[in-house]
RNA sequence: GGCGGGAUAGCCAAGUGGUAAGGCCGGGCUCUGCAAAAGCCCCAUGCGUCGGUUCGAUUCCGACUCCCGCCUCCA
């Protein structure tokens, strides 16, 4: 069975085939550095996560970029509050950005392009150039250019919207007189005082580009003129994508992408994130209130991608109780798996799975089979009737299964003087002697460890 | 005003024209020196409201109510 996605363009599940067999090229909306990234951001980049990792798991090799965007109207804002140059006002975020990936365990992209880039600022005039001399764009009396929408019937196709009918917005912003139709979008700013130090020459005079070449050009330039899948938040839809559209085939000639993806924003306790109604987070946030990665990972990636996810702390809560649970499941397969043992078909339905997330990356029933599984090889488990070769099959199964999912524990050192303390404590179990137990377990916990005796020994973990 | 998405148990959430996956919480049991953990079992005659089609609808159609997103640089 092949895999199928929900295109945004055409709004219909669809069947996935890239340009190239077995080869995907992937494009996606990275974040702007002003500020760290929220939870709402993440969202969107570990559902790419999940994309990238289902399309591995089927055996696709997947040229992923994402781009980070450190220079426009926010970052320059930014930087001149600060009264720093824009690159060290940026430098910060990049960095807690790609510390925050690692966190959630999101696979780096083989590329990081950054806007500011030298390469990508040329490959933008260029791009520019090209387009005003086709008569898709024009420079307007503020020696700003822009993209000439009229110029290009399939603008709006993307977002379904009719730019006959579109609302007059308090948003447009009042230099729109300069513009020949108020729809129309910048591809290159002139400078203005409030820009500062930041500034690139071009054949318009000094100014610097507009958010929507930037990616246009870093997607194209890396990439190439035709892209397999391109991603972001539903957000991005219009104007950015389309946008994107507009000026990349206006280039090229050629379709720039085939298959759309946008994933719903996300809420928190039912109300849409902002920071005046106080329910703003970053993952940091998350962190100092004592969540771990991999749980917050869970959370954002547990709903499917094409509906609103509410983000709790019950949410979160449940993250943490479901990993116990795959956890210690994990575990018990293990140490089964170790015994001498043919590795054999455990005679369990271990295709669920992965056939849930080819239908569209359907992540809920994806997870409903993984715990059915759990389930019913617990079963097995106490009952004494999953053989060691059978445990064997099904750990390589999971370990497929967690190349997508990446739920395993971290990995916590135990300090040498609880292993030693533990030791002692075996030896006194072993001789039944339960106060000097009792008190070994009281010198681990006030280590910060906790003891728990199970029928296959002592484990132990961070409290 | 235009376009679009949604409403499933205490919470989160799949799904289907034939009688509701899964997770969390809760309850029971098993295991157990104690503690804790873990495992198993149970937990929606019901899928926003009202009509219609049908042998049968949560699933299709219509109307209604409510919520949410986008409508020019917010993932």
């Amino acid at each position: 069975m092949g895999i199928s996605y929900f295109n945004t363009l055409t709004r219909q599940v669809e069947p996935f085939t890239p340009r190239e067999p077995g080869r995907v090229s992937l494009y996606t909306c990275g974040p702007t550095v002003y500020n760290y990234a929220h939870i709402g951001n993440f969202r969107a980049y570990v559902f790419e996560d999940l994309l990238q990792r289902h399309l591995e798991f089927r055996g696709f090799t997947v040229t992923r970029v994402m781009n980070l965007t450190d220079v426009d109207d926010k970052t320059i804002r930014g930087c001149r509050a600060a009264g720093v140059p824009l690159a060290e006002f940026t430098q910060p975020f990049k960095t807690a950005f790609f510390n925050d990936l690692d966190t959630l365990r999101i696979e780096r992209a083989a590329h990081f392009p950054e806007a500011t880039g030298a390469d990508h600022i040329a490959r933008m005039i260029e791009m520019i150039a090209a387009l005003v001399e086709r008569g898709h764009a024009y420079q307007a009396e503020d020696g700003s250019v822009y993209f000439r929408i009229r110029s290009f019937p399939a603008y709006g196709r993307l977002a379904h919207l009719n730019l006959d009918e579109l609302r007059p917005s308090g948003r447009v912003s009042s230099d729109d007189y300069e513009k020949e139709s108020v729809g129309d979008f910048a591809l290159w700013k002139s400078w203005n005082e409030t820009d500062g130090e930041v500034a690139w020459d071009s054949p318009w005079g000094r100014g610097r580009p507009g958010w929507h070449i930037e990616c246009s050009a870093m997607a194209t330039g890396i990439l190439g003129p035709q892209i397999d899948i391109h991603c972001g938040g539903e957000d991005n839809i219009f104007p950015h994508h389309e946008a994107e559209i507009a000026q990349s085939e206006c280039v090229t000639g050629l379709p720039f992408v085939r298959l759309w993806m946008h994933c719903k924003h996300l809420l928190v306790d039912n109300q849409k994130m902002s920071k005046s109604a106080g329910n703003f987070y970053t993952l940091r946030d998350l962190l100092d209130k004592g969540w771990t990665g991999r749980e917050v990972r869970y959370a954002l990636l547990s709903v499917k991608y094409r509906e609103p996810l509410n983000f709790t702390s019950d949410g979160l809560a449940a993250a943490r109780s479901a990993l116990g649970r795959i956890d210690a499941w994990s575990r018990r397969l293990d140490e089964t798996a170790a015994a001498v043992g043919e590795p054999l078909p455990p005679d369990l339905n271990v295709e669920a799975f992965g056939a849930a997330l080819d239908d569209d990356l359907n992540i809920s029933a994806a997870l409903g089979a993984l715990f059915e599984l759990i389930r019913e090889s617990n079963k097995r488990l106490d009952a004494g009737e999953l053989t060691p070769g059978q445990a064997r099959t099904l750990a390589g199964w999971r370990d497929a299964a967690n190349s997508i999912l990446r739920f395993e524990p971290d990995a916590a050192a135990i300090p040498l003087e609880v292993e030693d303390l533990l030791a002692r404590r075996a030896a006194a179990r072993a001789a039944r002697n339960w106060a000097e137990s009792d008190r070994l377990r009281d010198e681990i916990a006030a280590l910060g460890w906790t003891v728990k005796d199970t029928k296959d020994g002592q484990k132990v973990s961070k409290s």
